[in-house]
DNA sequence: GCAAATTAATGATTTATTCAAG
DNA sequence: CTTGAATAAATCATTAATTTGC
């Protein structure tokens, strides 16, 4: 559960939070890797933190934060339409209640004068007040640009399961799901299900 | 466009496709980081070729054969409902046109003789055809287990952007968005907007 | 006060969607 | 139109807040 290092994911301290949150302020939302590596080594003062850790958290911070800004935009258009549909019948409501008094204080047909729900307040949409470009400065360049020259051999490459998963260094055995390794245990070629070696998942039941 | 190896994008060569396929037809859904590294490494043989493809196809695969399979599916079950729904209207149809024979060719309450249409063919749900636990052999062993000691301190780590995005040696410095690097540019914690530095983004509008 | 029980946040994974090369 | 690449959305899972009964 804890095997020394602490617990199984990380949780920023209070200053990686708040540094975190300035970039993002400062308007830093799909750091490339060397802004990770930039961050990671700079807030690793603060505490252990991986690479992974920067990018998750901008990656679910953006997230979170575009989901919250629908929920108030939503929530807001239905407060306005439900606004509306108030002033609408306030609307109506007065307009019968005039009708009504034109018709008792006024003989059947004087003057063209104005009805006062005329001028009654109207509506103002005052909608995208929030400001939808959040990507404005996204600094991206092609991954082709600083692909790597693997050119050579033995690329010291690590890489991931998934995403950002399980950050391996292939060069030191892994473990599970491969024997010793001779190298290419997996080509066999055969249907035999290359999974099933796997023996020790550690997900606690 | 084509800078010197070739084109912007992979494109596996016919006998690295058979092997991938053949590789998923065994049960790889979600390769591991070192079966990737082995992967990779076997079909470099064939052409060049890196992590972050066979990542990417096997992600790719994986989704468009779930997603053949639902719309599969869905016309199957669309199919079975229209042919349902020919069915009953047969159905009615026959009961209509029995009914009408029924009072026409006997008395208007012979004894209770069965209907033909009470043996018409009845209608089978054969559902459930399509293997849905795709993911049954899913070796997966958590991160924790095989997370290289970090108590190096130079590690030669090289991640990525998103996902398996700009697979970037941080060593070797990365041209865009970095200046030629002192180390930590990113943390004058002003407001200024670091992405802004960003000169050439080479994407062609 | 203080744990056990619940709930809310949020780190980490997986899946779906979209973009764009060929 | 297919499919490699990239991004966004949904989901899972664990941890921190919070509540509740003692």
């Amino acid at each position: 559960m804890s095997p020394a290092t602490g617990s199984s994911r990380w949780s920023p301290t209070t200053e990686q939070l708040m540094i975190l949150e300035e970039l993002y302020r400062s308007g830093i939302r799909t750091p490339s890797a060397s802004q990770i590596q930039q961050i990671t080594t700079h807030l690793s003062f603060y505490g252990r933190i991986e690479g992974k850790n920067v990018f998750y958290w901008f990656q679910n911070h953006k997230a979170r934060d575009r989901q919250k800004l629908r929920r108030k935009l939503t929530k807001q258009m239905q407060l306005q339409q439900q606004q509306q549909r108030q002033q609408l019948q306030l609307h109506h409501c007065q307009l019968n209640q005039d009708i009504t008094n034109h018709f008792v204080a006024y003989p059947p047909c004087s003057t063209t004068q104005d009805f006062p729900f005329l001028t009654s307040p109207t509506l103002h949409f005052q909608g995208g007040a929030a400001n939808t470009s959040e990507q404005a400065l996204n600094c991206k360049w092609s991954v082709h640009n600083n692909q790597q020259s693997n050119l050579e051999e033995k690329r010291e490459m690590t890489f991931y399961n998934y995403g950002w998963t399980s950050l391996v260094d292939v060069n030191q055995t892994s473990s599970c799901c491969t024997r010793p390794l001779k190298t290419l245990d997996l080509f066999p070629l055969t249907t035999t299900k290359i999974n099933e070696d796997c023996t020790t998942p550690p997900k606690k039941l």
